[in-house]
DNA sequence: ACCGAAGTGGAGGGAAGTCGTCCACTAGCT
DNA sequence: AGCTAGTGGACGACTTCCCTCCACTTCGGT
């Protein structure tokens, strides 16, 4: 369904396509999935019409979006994890990075409106599975290792990171990156196996960030 | 100006008045300070008319709210200096409290509409540094102590937890709830001292957190 | 008990912002 | 060179939120 379309798609088309794709990405991962589409279509360097055709409605494109970068990650997880020679590098390798790969959105089932758009959405479900039975590896693995504290599930990584890769404002753009970077280096320290404390509660699976079934 | 109109105000209102200031204390945390009024006064289960009598506008509201959670958080804060015996353990204390005290939004001129609002405010202005007056000399302290990692700044904290704090969403209140509690716990064992790995960029300090003087 | 002042709720006018369509125009492809 | 896919952005409909206003209720002193 990624392939089909994109092939018949004149040239000019297609890199409209991609930048569109690509800013949206990155409006996304800062400001949410609720931006004007107009910011986007302005960021993408096309007009809304533009927009419009391509993708017939917010959702889709939240949709493709989330697609893309799942796609990515996907890939980029698979080939750190097999790269590196212990899966506790991998995993802090994978996080790292994923401050670049703006892991945020993708993750970021923490938005309602994201998770309800992808809920209904069995290929990107799908798709988000896998990335979380990789990292799921990545953390038994660090922990087989005795690299990564045992009280830990992927599902606080995932947490941890999708909270925090959000929207870090500060005086200067520089010194909100600088941030984000260092808050990553903090935690990852935070992760790693030691004597230190004990967390509370049971450690947060996958499992546990599934798409509520919603009431509201 | 806080204790005031307090004083003169007939019983009922006062209470509302306080229902109101806590409501929006928790909206504002998990939504941050730009949910619709309404929302709030339901929240509060009164009227808006009653919350608009109340504080004029959404920003006396909000500076209303950060004034009282300064206040508390200040409070707070010395009163754990005083008691614990180190830095370091009244550090850690004062974070993993924050999590119940909400200091999300306080700290969290991470927002940029609270920011501007507070920004105007002398009196916040002057509570706020009172706080990171505090924050710092603990930050010194355990890092004197040699229990706090040296490459940290009180703004790496104030980042990490304002951004940590909001809206960690999960299937079930309870898992958020406690996703949270263990976001702070990884965090705070990321900070500690140790060999580990160094962090990039250089210590960001309550400086570099101040309003900006914004173009925008 | 009663009354005046203080307080209340929520309907609704109006401003602001978004959405997605539509169509006159441009530029790839053959 | 011409046909057609592709483009941009003005625009009307619609949603959302703000804050005012006023008929009604409640408090608290006498």
């Amino acid at each position: 369904m990624t392939a089909d379309p994109e092939t018949t798609l004149r040239a000019d088309a297609r890199r409209n396509r991609d930048q569109i794709l690509a800013a949206a990405k990155t409006i996304f991962a800062v400001s949410g999935p609720e931006v004007p589409m107009e910011e986007i279509a302005r960021a993408a360097g096309v007009g809304v019409g533009t927009l419009y055709r391509r993708f017939p409605d917010r959702d889709a494109l939240v949709r493709a979006v989330a697609m893309d970068n799942f796609e990515r990650v996907l890939i980029e997880a698979k080939v750190i994890a097999a790269e590196e020679t212990s899966a506790w590098s991998a995993l802090s390798r994978l996080l790292r990075q994923s401050v670049e790969l703006q892991l945020s959105i993708q993750l970021a089932m923490v938005s309602h409106r994201a998770l309800v758009i992808l809920k209904s959405d069995p290929e990107v479900r799908r798709l988000r599975d896998e990335i979380l039975v990789v990292v799921d590896e990545l953390v038994r693995g660090a922990q087989a290792e005795g690299r990564l504290r045992r009280d830990i599930g992927a599902g606080d990584i995932a947490i941890l990171f999708a909270t925090l890769l959000r929207q870090v404002r500060a005086k200067v753009p520089e010194v909100a990156e600088m941030a984000a970077r260092r808050c990553v280096g903090i935690m990852i320290d935070g992760l790693s196996a030691r004597p230190g404390t004990e967390l509370p509660g049971r450690p947060i699976t996958s499992d546990d960030l599934d798409p509520a079934d919603d009431h509201s």
